[in-house]
RNA sequence: GGGCCAGUAGAUCAGUUGGGAGAUCGCAUCGCUUGCACCGAUGAGGCCUCGGGUUCAAGUCCCGACUGGUCCA
């Protein structure tokens, strides 16, 4: 791929204009560009032998100057500003958080299904980078200049056929040039331009990165390239996609030690003040620019590097980790509360899977580097100063401040609970003077979430010396990996090939009541896809199941099975193959109770999210739902279970809004728009592509972009029943909801349940609890009694004057037919044989099913009591067992039971010598 | 999204190859001691999470559900 862009790809006319030089490098390899003739290397940071502008003040803009400066600039130059999108990536089902500006117009923009916003446009977006490729969650604050949030301030044009307005590279270079100058206050000379690749899903494209004083400052890609068929071909979008990293460039601009001191400045001397850490100022510079040769994406194991950067300092690794240990500590701790803060604010919640759990692991690493350094600092007072410093420029922040001091809390509680438990698990151990080898450490690691760390500490204060291999986590990784190699079955989909693309008016947004209409035939497609101009027929879509229905023509009716969309085009399935022709009109006509049974729910759907929001919080967003004529169920983000008396308060509220019988309008309105005016909160069931939005609100009480069919006023759904919650993952609670008549229904059999029950009892319903309260005591109380009855009984029935016993070779035998279960039986066949100093008892009993045995021996006899059992049990055709002075057993055969009784005596004499 | 672990007395947990449900703390009563985690004795307190299955017999084995914990992508 490398030979496919030549010198006529990057040269620019910039480069033309101020006379720049193509170099190669002779260190990386890369060609670039530079106004300095006699330059050797690239100016990359490895290549130029470190960063450059540390210690040295630039035109020194805080991260919030930074933003006014970039977006000035870039407007002034034709640019519209945009508001960044949540860091929660609801409109992207494959990733969890926004990992870059670009992710924001992916797949819908990008693909030419929907038009950006403006173009050529700027976005502030906040991205979040937990791990991966890109930054291991272990080196931050390790390497000077990786963060876990950070903004990429996205400079994008668009250009296609239809999207003019847009630039390419010319322009772009020239922006460039022109900002690093001009704003930034670098010298022409300053500034050189590496040649690179930049390939990302399957496109590529020519990159030109500016490099300054040994560091990227911004790299300039330009997606232009994909693939057909393993061929390249032009992108019908090319885009130019330029991140500029705004914390970077701030960092840049004041030269401080570490980024970090560059953009939450009072978190770190916060945490510094509050532990008296003064580090050597010299030192930490010297430390960092060391650290920004660190090639963390190559490396996995830092150790060796590190080693080497101890020794560069003039000290040993040791002595490096101790000076400076608790500065990275104090770095990582505040960038991961900034991270916390911000994804908080935007709907995040820690949990055990998905995007939660890095958060859940952030949470944790503060707490666990606060330990391994022993650093004083309140978490609220360091979450305040990381909210206070985020909401300059992102003041949705702080409007979520008691949201994220409510999550954090519960999260920290949750893992004080983990810890609690682990430390009486290890203690355990400890007690039971357990090995811990790789398996144990490895099985507390992975189900009791203990690191070997922990386990070694706790050891420890047990005097217990606890070997932790090195490579545990890799070690453990590798062990993992031998067990899963599972594959997932692939989903079965409707493959139906367009012939091309018809746009289907949509009637059942026009009128949501109506049930007939005329159409014509466009197309069919194997003879059971329908096309048509027009339809009532809802498209499964937004969670919301399709309608059913008849297509009739000529005297014929179809039967319409299921409805798709397919881009614009609506297909109708239809049961059996038909012969309608292009061009035919048809009538239509949707099963109209089912569908407004369909549209109760989904309107009881909105109607119950914000309940669930004013009942729960503002945390609360919806994580998916789904909308069937039977039920509803709405998955909402929430830190722990609801209880049955939230669940009774959220159906209160809900059916209240049914009562006072709101209006529900339903708008098309402009993206833009939509968003400027309601947020991002109106992507509850994630974004919808498209220009235009379908907005669905309920008057002062829930707007949402929703692509289904709602009812015109909230007193149509009739009545709302949450009838369950389920905790379906950490951090995500499921409602069950029914509206209308599945509601009615509901109700209608819990109150048959309840008439059955106290009818059983001779009771009103209404003293069922107590009565049933009273019998179970009641219950309780006559087991004991039972027990405590039958213990007499078995007493006074095998009492020394009761008992008829045999001699059977000077052992006193007892046999005797009773009654009772194999519990009774046992208390029974114990006590007679109390009355033998020698000798055994052996009781037989049955009820509907089978015969019951039961044998004992006096402490001091030898009979084999299990194996006479045993062989009794045998011609029942069952078998017995037991240990010592007790054996159990029985068989089904009811019928055998005199034959037992005529053979006893000989089994017994055979056992007993 | 994929795993793993756990659920037994109010709490923390034992419970062997399937065969009489236990310990410690707490609680109650009594004794000793006029007070603080003292000591002794006695006792109460269990749908062994729930529902199926296997078995003569299930806390224990199998399947499913529920609840909680935890790890990885």
């Amino acid at each position: 791929m490398k030979e496919r862009f030549t010198k006529e790809n990057y040269e620019v006319n910039l480069f033309k204009e101020k006379g720049f030089t193509r170099k190669q490098c002779p260190k990386c390899k890369h060609n670039f560009w530079t106004l300095v003739p006699d330059q050797e290397d690239c100016g990359d940071t490895r290549c130029s032998g470190g960063y450059k502008f540390i210690d040295k003040k630039g035109k020194n803009m805080d991260f919030d100057q930074t933003l006014k400066s970039l977006t000035d600039f870039f407007v002034k130059n034709g640019h519209t500003a945009i508001k960044d999108y949540p860091v929660v990536s609801r409109w992207r089902a494959d990733m969890d958080f926004t990992i870059a500006s670009i992710a924001d117009f992916q797949p819908w923009v990008l693909e030419g299904i929907i038009d950006p916003p403006a173009n050529p446009l700027i976005v502030p977006q906040m991205c979040i980078r937990t791990g991966g490729e890109f930054s291991d969650i272990d080196n931050i604050g390790k390497t000077a200049r990786h963060l876990t949030s950070f903004v990429m301030f996205g400079q994008h044009s668009f250009n296609s056929e239809r999207l003019t307005g847009g630039y390419w590279m010319d322009r772009c270079l020239d922006l460039n040039f022109q900002y690093l100058t001009e704003e930034l206050g670098l010298k022409p000379e300053e500034i050189s331009y590496v040649e690179g690749i930049w390939a990302g899903g399957g496109n590529f494209g020519p990159n030109l990165e500016a490099m300054a004083y040994g560091v990227e400052v911004v790299n300039n890609v330009f997606i232009e390239y994909g693939f057909d068929n393993g061929n390249v071909k032009k992108l019908d979008m090319q885009v130019i996609d330029v991140g500029w990293g705004l914390d970077r460039v701030s960092w840049f601009s004041q030269g401080t030690p570490s980024i970090y001191e560059a953009i939450f400045p009072k978190a770190i001397s916060y945490l510094q003040n509050e532990n008296d850490y003064k580090p050597d100022h010299e030192l930490l510079v010297d430390y960092n620019i060391l650290a920004g040769l660190l090639a963390v994406e190559e490396v996995k194991d830092l150790r060796e590097e590190r080693k080497l950067m101890a020794q560069k300092l003039g000290m040993t690794y040791g002595e490096m980790l101790k000076v400076l240990g608790p500065q990275e500590a104090i770095y990582a701790i505040a960038d991961h509360a900034r991270t916390l803060s911000m994804t908080i604010a935007d709907g995040a919640i820690p949990s055990n899977v998905g995007g939660g759990y890095n958060l859940r692991v952030l949470l944790r690493r503060i707490e666990s580097l606060r330990s391994l350094y022993n650093l004083q600092f309140s978490i609220e007072k360091l979450f305040d100063l990381q909210i206070d410093q985020l909401s300059v420029s992102y003041p949705r922040v702080k409007e979520h401040r008691d949201d994220i001091f409510k999550i954090i809390d519960i999260e920290l509680k949750r893992y004080e609970e983990t810890k609690k438990s682990g430390k009486r698990l290890v203690g355990q151990l400890i007690q039971k003077k357990e090995d811990f080898d790789f398996k144990t450490l490895v099985d507390l690691y992975q189900n009791n979430g203990i690191n070997p760390l922990m386990v070694k500490e706790l050891a420890k204060e047990n005097n217990l010396e606890v070997e932790v291999p090195d490579d545990f986590y890799i070690k453990m990784e590798k062990h993992f990996a031998k067990q899963k190699a599972k594959q997932k079955e692939a989903k079965e989909e409707i493959t139906v090939v367009l012939d091309k693309e018809y746009i289907t008016r949509t009637l059942f947004y026009e009128d949501v009541y109506q049930t007939k209409f005329n159409a014509t035939v466009e197309s069919v497609l194997d003879g059971e896809y329908l096309i048509l101009d027009q339809t009532l027929f809802y498209p499964t879509g937004g969670g919301q199941i399709h309608d059913i229905g008849t297509i009739s023509a000529n005297g014929n009716e179809y039967q319409v099975v299921d409805v798709f969309k397919k881009g614009s085009t609506i297909l109708h399935k239809i049961k059996e193959k038909c012969e309608l022709k292009k061009g035919q009109s048809v009538n239509g006509e949707i099963d109209g109770k089912r569908r407004m049974d369909i549209m109760r729910h989904h309107t009881a759907v909105h109607v119950v999210n914000n309940a669930a929001r004013v009942v729960l919080g503002d945390h609360v967003w919806q994580a998916g739902a789904d909308k069937t004529e039977h039920k509803a169920r709405l998955d909402i983000t929430h830190y722990n279970s609801v209880n049955f008396e939230e669940l009774q308060k959220m159906e209160y509220l809900a059916n209240q809004v049914v009562f006072e019988n709101r209006p529900v309008s339903k708008v098309d309105l402009d993206r833009d728009e939509a968003e400027r005016s309601y947020g991002f909160q109106i992507y509850q069931g994630g974004v919808v592509p498209g220009k235009t939005l379908h907005i669905v609100s309920i008057n002062q009480w829930d707007i949402e972009a929703c692509g289904g069919t709602h009812l015109d006023q909230t007193s149509d759904i009739g009545i709302i029943k949450l009838v369950g919650s389920e905790r379906i993952q950490d951090g995500i609670v499921r409602l069950e909801i029914l509206a209308g008549n599945p509601a009615l229904k509901f109700v209608q059999q819990q109150e048959n349940i309840l008439k059955e029950s106290s009818s059983i009892l001779s009771i009103e319903p209404k003293i069922l609890p107590k009565t049933v309260n009273r019998f179970f005591k009641e219950w309780k109380e006559q087991k004991k009694e039972i027990e405590n009855l039958n213990k007499r009984i078995a007493e006074l029935q095998f009492s020394p004057a009761q008992v008829k016993t045999k001699k059977i070779n000077g052992v006193d035998v007892l046999v005797q037919e009773t009654t009772g279960n194999q519990k009774e039986l046992i208390v029974q066949a114990t006590q007679a044989v109390k009355n033998f100093e020698n000798g055994i008892s052996i009781l037989i009993s049955s009820d509907e099913n089978k015969v019951i045995l039961v044998g004992a021996r006096s402490q001091k006899s030898q009979v084999d009591i299990v194996s006479i059992v045993k062989e009794l049990s045998e011609i029942v055709g069952g078998s017995g067992g037991g240990k010592g002075e007790l054996a159990i057993g029985g068989g089904p055969q009811k019928d055998k039971l005199s034959n037992l009784l005529s053979n006893i005596v000989k089994i017994i004499e055979s056992n007993v010598k």
